[in-house]
RNA sequence: GCGGGCGUGGCGGAAUGGUAGACGCAACGGACUUAAAAUCCGUUUUUCGCAAGGAAGUGCGGGUUCGAGUCCCGCCGCCCGCACCA
C-alpha cells in the first residue's frame, strides 16, 4: 500500500484507543438532556462474531452516533446472553467447563465487535450468567411468587430414555434423541411456570399503541395470543340404556349458532373422562396409546386422520330431547385448548366432516346463504363456510331460523345462560410459560423442596444461589442432580433436610429483563429506578424477526410483572421496533450433493468449477449463511483485509435494513474503492482550499452548495428513518459533486469556501456509518477536536429554497417537454408559455386544446 | 387452511398520485501507462432511426383520474408467519 493510500490498519486501532480512553461513549443520566436508549439484542457467545451481528450492531452504532451529534445523552450499553445448552455440549464434547468455554467466547467476540468500532458503553457490558445479574432474578422471581405470577404443575417434556435426560424441542429429531437416537418418551415432570396468562388480554390490546412497531411483528403477537370468543357450556351425558350420569361434559366452542347440525361430541385423549374410562376399556386404552406415539411434529398432524374411539355413551342435546350424540375420543382435539372436548357439527367444520365421514354420522347444514331455498345447501366433501359477500341465515335450526349468525349466537347463549348450563367465555391460544430446564448451564431457580414445608422460596438474605462450578459431565442428565452438597440443604423454615431445586431458568429469562438491567448493571438492586426512569423504554430496539414472538412477548409480560412487583414504572419496554433482515450468501454443490466454499468457485470457460480439483459445480441458491451450506464469510477476515469501516458501509449499502442483504465480493470492493475516493477527495479539498480555512463571504459555486445542503437535509432525514440505504446515495451525491468541483480547476480561488464546506459537511454525514475514516478525515481538514465531539450540521434553509423550478410538460398524459420557470410563477404564466412550445403542438397535431391542468412548480398537462 | 408481504433495467434498488429507473454493482468504450493494477472521463430499459425524433415500458387483465409503479377490483407468480386452537 503506497502512502497516499488510507489505510484502516493503522487508523482504525488507533480512533479506538482514543475513543475508549476519553471515554467517549460511557453515557451518565442527566436530566437536562434528552435521552436516547438505542439497544440491539443482544448477542450469545458462540465464539465469533457473524455478519448477521456486523449488519446489526452497525446499524444500531449509525443510530447511536447520528442521536448523539444531534443532541441527545445516548446509551447505547452490549452484554451477553451467556446461558445456554452450547456450553454444555461443548463441555460433554470437549471436556472443557462451561464458565470457561462461555468466558473465552466472551473475551473473543468482545474483541471482535470493538474492532468494529462500536460507540459502545462497555462500562456498563453485563454477563447474563454472572452471578451478579442473576442474583436479581432470583430475587425478582421470589417476588413474583408473592405476587401470584408463579405457579408449579404438573407438564410433558421430551424425555430420552437412553441417555435418561430431557430434551429441548430442537433436540429431538424426527422423534429421536439427537445424540443418542433414541425414541423420545413424554414424561409428566412438576414444573415452574410464570402465569403470562394473566396478562393476555393487556399484552393483546397494548399492542394497538406499539405503533412504532412492524405491522408484521404485532400481527405475530395477535396471532400467538390467540384470542376467541365463545361459549363455554355443558352436556348432560347418559348410557347406551338412556340412563343419566352424574356427570356432565363440559365443551368450548366459537359456533354456538351451529348447535341444531351437531352430530357427535369429542374429547382429547388426555381427558380426565378418557382417562377414566381407559381403565376398562382395552380398546380405547390402545387408542390412547396410538394417539400419544404418533407425535407432535407438524407434519404428523398434518398427515394424521382424524379418527376416533366411541366411548359408549352419548351426549343430550341441550335443545332437542330426542336427540343424543355420540361421544368419542379422538385424536384431533387438543387437551391444551378450552375444555379439551368439543361438539361436532360436521356440515361447517372440516375436521368434523372428515371424521363425520368416517364413522357415519350425520351432515345437517344449518347456515346457508339467505339466496338459497329453505332446502338449505348440500356438502359432500367440503364444510360450508362463509364466504365474503354472503349473507347468511340459519336454516334447520328450530327457533334459531332465519336468524343471522350473530343473532344465533346471541339467542343460543342467552337461553344456555336461562338453562344454567353455561357462560359466554372468551379463550386464548397463548398458555403460561414453563420456565424449568433440566439444564446445568442456567440461572439456578431459587426454590427448596421439603418434604414438611413443601416448596419454600430461599431467603432473600441467602441469595444469589450460585450455581456451583464443581460438576461432572461425566454422567448424563442434568450434573445438578448427581452434585452431592449443593443439592442437599435444610429448609429455611423448619431447618430440617430438604432438596434444593435442581432445575435452572429458560434462558428466555435472562433475556427478559437485560434491557432494565444496562440502566443501572452496578446496582445492588435489580433496577434503580431513577435510573430506569431516565433511560427506559429503549426508544430503538434492533433485531432478528425470528424474536418476533417468544423473546418480545416474554419481555413486554416481564416489564409489566416487574412494574407490578414495584421493580419498573412502565409498561411496554421498547418503544420502536426494528427487524432487519438476514445476511446472504451465494452457494455452489458438486454432483454429489456437497456444498462447496464460493471462494473454491471458479469460473472456467462459462462453467463453474472446483478450483481445486476442477470438478464442475452448479450454482445453489443466494441463501442465509450457514457452516452447513458452506456460503459463511467471516468478519474477522474482512475487517482485516478492508477494514471495518468498509464492511460497515456495505452493510448499509443499497439494500433497504429491513430486507435480506446478498454479500457479494465486488460491492465490498466497490465500498473499499469509495473509502479511498473519500480519502483522495478530503486531501485534494485540503490542499485546494488550504488558504480559505475561514468561510469567507463569498461562497462562489452556489451548485455545489445547493447539492450539498440538500442532501444534508435529505441524510438527516432519513438516518432519522433508519433509511441507510437512501442516505448513502445522498452521500454518493455529495462525493461526486465535490470531485466535479475539484476538477473544475479554473475557478478554485473562488470556489474554495464551497469546496470546504462541501468535504467537511460530507465528512460529518458518513461519520455515523464510517467513523474511523471520519475522524482522519476531519484532522486533513484541519480540526483539532475530534468528530465525535462535532455536533451534527444544520442544513441552510435559504440554501433548500430554489427560485427556479423545472416542470414537466405533458400532453394527454405523455411527457413531452421541460421548462424551466421562475418558483411560483403563476398558473396562467404556465398556461401561456406552454401552450406555444413546439413539441406541445406537434404532439396536438392540430387539435385544440381542451383543458390545461397546471399544479404550480411541478407539471402542465394540456388535454387535446 | 388462515394471516401477512412482495413482483420496477443484466443485478441491488430510487421514485409525498405529477419528468420511471436516483445512487451503487456489473458491462462496454476512452484517457493515463512500456504493460498491468489503481485512477479519471463517457455510454448503458427495450426498440425504430445516420440523425433530429418517434414507439413501447414498473408480473397479467380491467377500473378511477387531466395524470397510476403508487389508489380500487380480478387473476398469476414468489416469499414469510401460524396451523387439528373448536
Amino acid at each position: 500500500m503506497s502512502t497516499d493510500r488510507y489505510n484502516p490498519r493503522d487508523a482504525e486501532p488507533r480512533w479506538q484507543r482514543y475513543w475508549t480512553e476519553n471515554r467517549c461513549f460511557e453515557a451518565k443520566e442527566d436530566l437536562s438532556r434528552p435521552k436516547y436508549y438505542v439497544l440491539e439484542m443482544f448477542p450469545y457467545p458462540s465464539g465469533r462474531i457473524h455478519m448477521g451481528h456486523v449488519r446489526n450492531y452497525t446499524m444500531g452504532d449509525v443510530i447511536a452516533r447520528f442521536r448523539r451529534a444531534c443532541g441527545y445523552n445516548v446509551l447505547h450499553p452490549m452484554g451477553w446472553d451467556a446461558f445456554g445448552m452450547p456450553a454444555e455440549n461443548a463441555a460433554i464434547e470437549r471436556g472443557v467447563h462451561p464458565k470457561t468455554w462461555t468466558y473465552e467466547n466472551i473475551a473473543a467476540m468482545r474483541g471482535q465487535l470493538q474492532s468494529m468500532g462500536l460507540a459502545l458503553d462497555w462500562s456498563r457490558e453485563i454477563a447474563t450468567c454472572d452471578p451478579a445479574y442473576y442474583r436479581h432474578e432470583q430475587e425478582m422471581f421470589i417476588d413474583f411468587m408473592a405476587a401470584g405470577l408463579v405457579e408449579r404443575k404438573v407438564s410433558t417434556v421430551n424425555w430420552d430414555p437412553v441417555d435418561n435426560t430431557v430434551l429441548a424441542n430442537e433436540q429431538v429429531i424426527d422423534g429421536c434423541g439427537w445424540r443418542s437416537g433414541a425414541l423420545v418418551e413424554k414424561r409428566e415432570l412438576a414444573q415452574w411456570f410464570l402465569k403470562i396468562t394473566n396478562y393476555s388480554e393487556e399484552l393483546l390490546t397494548a399492542l394497538d399503541g406499539l405503533e412504532l412497531w412492524p405491522e408484521k411483528v404485532r400481527l405475530m403477537q395477535r396471532n400467538w395470543i390467540g384470542r376467541s370468543e365463545g361459549m363455554r357450556f355443558s352436556f348432560a351425558l347418559e348410557k347406551a340404556d338412556g340412563t343419566l350420569l352424574d356427570e356432565r361434559l363440559m365443551v368450548y366452542t366459537t359456533r354456538h349458532d351451529t348447535i341444531f347440525g351437531a352430530s357427535f361430541c369429542a374429547i382429547s385423549v388426555d381427558h380426565d373422562l378418557a382417562r377414566r374410562m381407559a381403565g376398562k376399556d382395552p380398546a380405547l386404552t390402545a387408542f390412547r396409546k396410538e394417539v400419544a406415539s404418533l407425535g407432535t411434529s407438524e407434519e404428523s398432524i398434518e398427515r394424521a386422520e382424524k379418527k376416533g374411539c366411541a366411548l359408549g355413551i352419548f351426549a343430550r342435546h341441550p335443545f332437542r330431547p330426542d336427540l343424543r350424540l355420540p361421544v368419542y375420543a379422538a385424536n384431533f382435539v387438543l387437551m391444551g385448548y378450552g375444555e379439551g372436548a368439543i361438539f361436532g357439527c360436521p356440515a361447517h367444520d372440516q375436521r368434523d366432516l372428515d371424521f363425520a365421514r368416517r364413522y357415519g354420522l350425520p351432515v345437517i347444514p344449518v347456515v346457508a346463504p339467505n339466496t338459497v331455498n329453505a332446502g338449505g345447501i348440500k356438502v359432500e366433501d367440503e364444510a360450508y363456510h362463509e364466504k365474503d359477500g354472503d349473507q347468511t341465515i340459519l336454516i334447520n335450526s328450530d327457533f334459531l331460523d332465519g336468524m343471522s349468525v350473530p343473532e344465533a349466537k346471541d339467542e343460543v347463549a342467552r337461553r344456555m345462560e336461562t338453562m344454567g348450563i353455561g357462560e359466554r367465555k372468551i379463550n386464548y391460544r397463548l398458555r403460561d410459560w414453563g420456565v424449568s430446564r433440566q439444564r446445568y448451564w442456567g440461572c439456578p431457580i431459587p426454590v427448596i423442596h421439603c418434604n414438611a414445608c413443601g416448596t419454600v422460596p430461599v431467603p432473600k438474605d441467602q441469595l444469589p444461589v450460585i450455581l456451583p462450578d464443581d460438576v461432572s459431565f461425566d454422567k448424563p442428565g442434568n450434573p445438578l442432580e448427581h452434585h452431592p452438597t449443593w443439592k442437599n440443604v435444610n429448609c429455611p423454615v423448619c431447618e430440617r433436610t430438604a432438596r434444593r431445586e435442581t432445575d435452572t431458568f429458560d434462558t428466555f429469562i435472562d433475556s427478559s429483563w437485560y434491557y432494565a438491567r444496562f440502566c443501572s448493571p452496578k446496582a445492588s438492586v435489580p433496577v434503580d429506578k431513577l435510573a430506569a426512569n431516565y433511560w427506559m423504554p429503549v426508544d430503538q430496539y434492533i433485531g432478528g424477526v425470528e424474536h418476533a414472538i417468544l423473546h418480545l412477548l416474554y419481555s413486554r409480560f416481564f416489564s409489566r410483572a416487574m412494574t407490578r412487583t414495584g421493580y419498573l414504572d412502565l409498561k411496554e419496554p421498547f418503544d420502536s421496533l426494528f427487524t432487519q433482515g438476514m445476511v446472504i450468501h451465494e452457494t455452489f454443490k458438486l454432483d454429489s450433493g456437497e456444498w462447496v466454499f464460493p471462494a473454491d468457485a471458479v469460473l472456467l470457460n462459462g462453467n463453474w468449477a472446483h478450483a481445486k480439483t476442477g470438478e464442475p459445480l452448479t450454482i445453489g441458491g443466494v441463501e442465509k449463511m450457514s457452516k452447513s451450506k458452506r456460503n459463511v464469510i467471516d468478519p474477522e477476515v474482512i475487517i482485516e483485509r478492508y477494514g471495518a469501516d468498509t464492511a460497515r458501509w456495505f452493510m448499509l449499502s443499497d439494500t433497504p435494513p429491513e430486507r435480506d442483504i446478498e454479500w457479494t465480493e465486488s460491492g465490498v470492493e466497490g465500498s473499499w474503492r469509495f473509502t479511498q475516493r473519500i480519502w483522495r477527495l478530503v486531501n485534494e479539498a485540503a490542499i485546494a482550499t488550504a488558504d480559505a480555512r475561514s468561510v469567507g463571504s463569498d461562497y462562489g459555486s452556489i451548485e455545489l452548495r445547493r447539492t450539498v445542503h440538500r442532501a444534508l437535509q435529505a441524510v438527516t432525514d432519513d438516518l432519522s428513518n433508519l433509511r441507510f440505504n437512501r442516505s448513502i446515495a445522498r452521500i454518493y451525491e455529495v462525493a461526486n459533486a465535490l470531485g466535479s468541483a475539484l476538477q473544475q480547476k479554473a475557478s478554485p480561488a473562488l470556489a474554495a469556501p464551497a469546496i470546504r464546506e462541501a468535504a467537511e459537511i460530507m465528512v460529518l454525514l458518513f461519520a455515523p456509518m464510517m467513523p474511523h475514516l471520519a475522524e482522519e478525515c476531519w484532522k486533513v481538514l484541519g480540526h483539532e477536536s475530534a468528530v465525535v465531539e462535532t455536533p451534527w450540521p444544520k442544513a441552510d434553509p435559504a440554501l433548500l429554497a430554489e427560485d427556479e423550478v423545472t416542470i414537466a410538460v405533458q400532453v394527454n398524459g405523455k411527457r413531452r417537454d421541460e421548462i424551466r420557470v421562475a418558483k411560483g410563477l403563476s398558473r396562467e404564466q404556465i398556461e401561456a408559455i406552454v401552450l406555444k412550445l413546439d413539441a406541445v403542438n406537434r404532439a396536438l397535431d392540430g387539435r385544440a386544446p381542451k383543458k390545461v391542468v397546471v399544479v404550480v412548480d411541478r407539471i402542465a398537462n394540456i388535454v387535446g
